[in-house]
DNA sequence: AAGCATCTACCGATTGATAGATAGCAAGGA
DNA sequence: TCCTTGCTATCTATCAATCGGTAGATGCTT
């Protein structure tokens, strides 16, 4: 027993084919979506075949599920709540509008959210719960940030109306991108809220 | 040689089953995507055979660009400028944001466009210029309205701007919406373009 | 010996699309 | 009036491809 897995911070071994499994469809959903996300085609990016992906992730809403789990895992990790002062609240609220710029809108793709969100129907219960959760946390996060850049108090129905605009300013900019091929509109739908402290 | 088709403004016969082919397939669309749309589900609501909608739309492509074609047709139809005055642009731009929460919030989905830009990697590039096409004139109607309200002159990059953020706002708030499953949540994402016009 | 991971081979269902038969209808000539 | 021609719209039947998923054998490692 020479317990080499201590050595890990991130005690969690994961299968690397179970990775690349994920990792290729994590890229799928994206660039295709849920339905046309198959098993077969994972395979042959991976290098293995169909039924080792069945054997790893025995359903796609297994997979999904596991996908969606480690990208909300993943997203929390890096986020942490800055200091409690105004310009701390800004730069924070600015690093998580670079981040999704850096993962969604350089990427070329829509948000998973929102690639999932429209083909709810074909989804299972558990999956929706997932991305629900998923968002109470940006709420919550955006809203408390708000929150840091008013010099008063703030009423916390109003902070997270606050995070709801930007939520939704994000996500709308992700789709007016991608539907017109013009990603320099992404800075200029956000561009509000890259100094919403100085309306505070 | 009668004539009877002059009286009708609308000069378009439109068989009446390529029209509820038409209104399936974008139902279907709306609720599922543009992969998991099949001509046999159609079919079946229609209550006519396969083979049949291959008839009018040979290909999905000619189905969803039909789709698509007429629904911008439609919108830009209900689409018209206001007068010049700075309260009838924020009642025209209100409800150009009731349109959408018509169409789109009460129907529990996302809209046309923001579906089938998630899948963009399936649609032929006749689709994907159309999408395109429609938002320019979204963009270009809202710019318009925004330039009306203000009191002196505004740079025409400026109005554009906020064409994008109000852009922005509307479709991420139903990406919002349908994430979240809570639908009140719209109009406070889009709050703050209901009173735009006094920030002018 | 046992478990883990992969494979081959296959199933039933569904898909987009096509070929070809059929029925209804309208126009036109005898 | 009757018959023919041709067009429109639908059908039946089918194809090849692809799909998610399963069973069971195989090999590798411990």
């Amino acid at each position: 027993m020479d317990m080499q897995s201590t050595l890990s911070a991130a005690n969690k071994p994961e299968n690397p084919t179970k990775l690349a499994i994920m990792a290729a469809g994590e890229k799928a959903l994206l660039s295709q979506g849920y339905k046309a996300m198959s098993f077969r085609d994972l395979a042959a990016e991976v290098g293995i075949k169909s039924a080792s992906v069945h054997y790893h992730f025995p359903t796609k809403s297994d997979l999904v599920l596991a996908v969606l789990k480690r990208y909300r895992a993943d997203f929390t990790e890096h986020l942490v709540l800055p200091k409690k002062k105004r310009q701390a609240a800004q730069k924070a609220l600015n690093s998580f509008i670079d981040g999704f710029r850096k993962r969604v809108i350089d990427n070329g793709t829509l948000s998973l959210c929102t690639v999932l969100a429209a083909e709810k129907s074909l989804l299972e219960q558990q999956v929706l719960d997932e991305i629900e959760a998923f968002y109470e946390i940006k709420v919550d996060w955006l809203a408390t940030v708000v929150s840091y850049m008013k010099k008063g108090w703030m009423p916390t129905d109003e902070t997270r109306h606050y995070a709801y605009q930007i939520l939704a300013s994000l996500h709308g900019a992700s789709v007016l991108v991608q539907a017109s091929g013009a990603p320099e509109r992404f800075e200029d739908a956000m561009a509000p809220w890259r100094t919403l402290v100085e309306r505070f």
